[in-house]
RNA sequence: GCCCCCAUCGUCUAGUGGCCCAGGACGGGGCCCUCUCAAGGCCCAAACAGCGAUUCGAAUUCGCUUGGGGGCACCA
């Protein structure tokens, strides 16, 4: 299967935003088209203009670049196979449709929404599964065609089989066999005279020579329809391939959007559209998702390549996954850790320049190593590391005495250290570490009582990169400064 | 109600009849390292939904039950 190049496509309907279940199916397309030396095409999947949100596609298309997936074809690059966005390719389905009229194979159906309403209803009332219940089928083709030359208002709908079963074969799970009963006679084409999903996904996988249709499994119960449909038009089949759907992280359902706006307030999303503010990579995204539905027996840590050269498709896994949001966690730290200094200092300006701060690019350099592997998600650079970019720091009084000291002790332990260090030519780890030590064996205090006292007097907080380093950067001058500043506080307060 | 799909630790998964008294990862617990917070190292707890059948042998095959999910539009 991997010998021969696959044509992929990945086809969403601009009508909302890109999330992780969109993300990670076009990642498997992605990933098998490369696998394969094939394409990966992008198709706008635009025909519901009652659905449309301006500005979604574009979404799609920066969603899928942040991720670092391109295709290969689609609507802004065009392709071989275009146009990539349905509504430009009307006329072909209208071709289409017609010849499946012309075929036996549908009918055009006079049928009010009101009529249909009721049917329902009443096969509700009967406890029957609810389709359409064939009226239109049964009207003579002569008088079909006369009422339709009429301009009378109708639709067009796909004949299904009366009687016996039909198998679709899905990679992953096997032959699925339906009977034809159970599947109604679905239209194809609306009353406004465009197509809908079943006819011109088939029509444009078909036209567009897509070898794999990846789709999610809410295709399951169509799926019998759709290969009736190829099968009519007397075209070869794709091959299948259903995946699983994502579970909100309790495992029960679906995200809502309740789910939605709680993932918010914890700073995670399904949107991608989201999670690059939220902080995270696309390398830990793509990461988290493609292991979503699909496992390898261990180094689970990879880049977009190593996916791309272990990938196979029939090992994906067609059962539901829950999504797990602090794996998400672990995965964008992991590769956080792996980038080099260059690059993550480049990541991390934005969300510096986003909280206020004034950023040295040589300086955030000497910064990065000290805190990437800090970072879980990219803006915690900013608690961590923003108060270097400040001129001076505020320290909380109560957070200036050492653990288990006075104002007094705490004070005179200072003066001690400011001593030590201005005596220094410069403060680097590997001048002031030792005396620093020394000092701290010489008054029998903790390295913890000591260095919490100078932490908090330098950077404003109880929590920061490593003390000596950190003075390193802030320099000499500055860091004597900030201890004198503490020192005179801490006495006001003894 | 009808149709379809799925079923291994809490979660994501490896496993395609003997290599499995089930492996990895996340999360959890413990220890080590340690100037805070992390990262890292070591260790621990934790699963084949149930019942039948096939077989010398089943997590792996088949059936039923149960549980979960999806669908039943002139939406995709």
């Amino acid at each position: 299967m991997e010998s021969t190049p696959a044509r992929v496509r990945f086809a969403p309907s601009p009508t909302g935003h890109l999330h992780l279940g969109g993300a990670r199916t076009a990642l498997y397309d992605y990933l098998l088209a490369r696998r394969t030396g094939g394409k990966f095409v992008l198709r706008i999947e635009d025909t519901d203009q009652k659905r449309y949100v301006p500005g979604a596609e574009q979404e799609i298309v920066d969603g899928l670049r942040w991720l670092g997936i391109p295709y290969d074809e689609g609507p802004d690059i065009g392709g071989p196979y275009g146009p990539y966005r349905q509504t430009e390719r009307l006329e072909i389905y209208r071709e289409h449709a017609k010849i499946l009229v012309a075929k036996d194979h549908a009918y055009p159906c006079f049928c009010s929404p009101e009529r249909l309403e009721k049917m329902r209803q009443d096969q509700q009332k009967r406890k029957e599964s609810q389709r359409y219940d064939g009226t239109c089928r049964r009207l003579s083709p002569d008088e079909a065609a006369r009422r339709v030359a009429a301009g009378e208002k109708h639709v067009i709908r796909f004949k299904m089989p009366e009687d016996g079963a039909t198998t679709a074969h899905d990679l992953l799970r096997g032959d699925i066999t339906v009977e034809n009963t159970n599947i109604g006679d679905y239209v194809i084409v609306t009353s406004s005279g465009g197509p809908t999903y079943h006819l011109a996904a088939m029509v444009d996988d078909h036209l567009m020579n897509i070898t794999h249709v990846i789709r999610g499994s809410e295709w399951l119960s169509t799926f019998p329809l759709h290969v009736n449909i190829v099968r009519a038009f007397g075209w070869d089949e794709p091959v299948w391939v259903h995946l699983s759907v994502f579970l909100k992280p309790s495992g029960k359902g679906k995200m809502s959007k309740r789910e939605t706006t709680e993932a918010m307030k914890d700073g995670y999303s399904i949107f991608l559209k989201d999670m690059q503010d939220l902080g995270f990579t696309p390398e830990g995204v793509l990461n988290w998702i493609v292991l979503m539905g699909w496992g390898v027996a261990a180094d689970d840590v990879m880049t977009l390549d190593q996916m791309v050269e272990r990938f196979d498709l029939e090992h994906l896994n067609p059962s539901p996954a829950a999504i797990n949001f602090a794996k998400l966690d672990h995965f964008n730290g992991t590769h956080i850790r792996l980038m080099t200094s260059e690059d993550l200092a480049g990541r991390l300006k934005p969300f510096f320049t986003r909280a206020g701060f004034g950023v040295e690019e040589a300086k955030l350099l000497r910064i990065v190593p000290l805190i990437r592997e800090r970072l879980v998600t990219m803006d915690d650079c900013v608690p961590f590391a923003g108060w270097f970019f400040k001129e001076t720091v505020s320290p909380d009084p109560a957070f200036l005495v050492g653990k288990n000291l006075t104002a007094a002790v705490s004070a005179s332990v200072a003066r001690k250290a400011y001593d030590i260090l201005s005596a220094l030519p410069e403060i680097s780890l590997e001048t002031a570490e030792p005396p620093m030590r020394r000092l701290v064996e010489d008054l029998g205090y903790s390295p913890n009582q000591v260095f919490g006292i100078l932490r908090v007097a330098v950077t404003g907080q109880t929590v920061s990169p490593p003390l000596f380093e950190s003075m390193e950067i802030v320099g000499k001058e500055k860091v004597l400064r900030r201890i004198q500043d503490a020192i005179q506080i801490l006495e006001k307060m003894a």
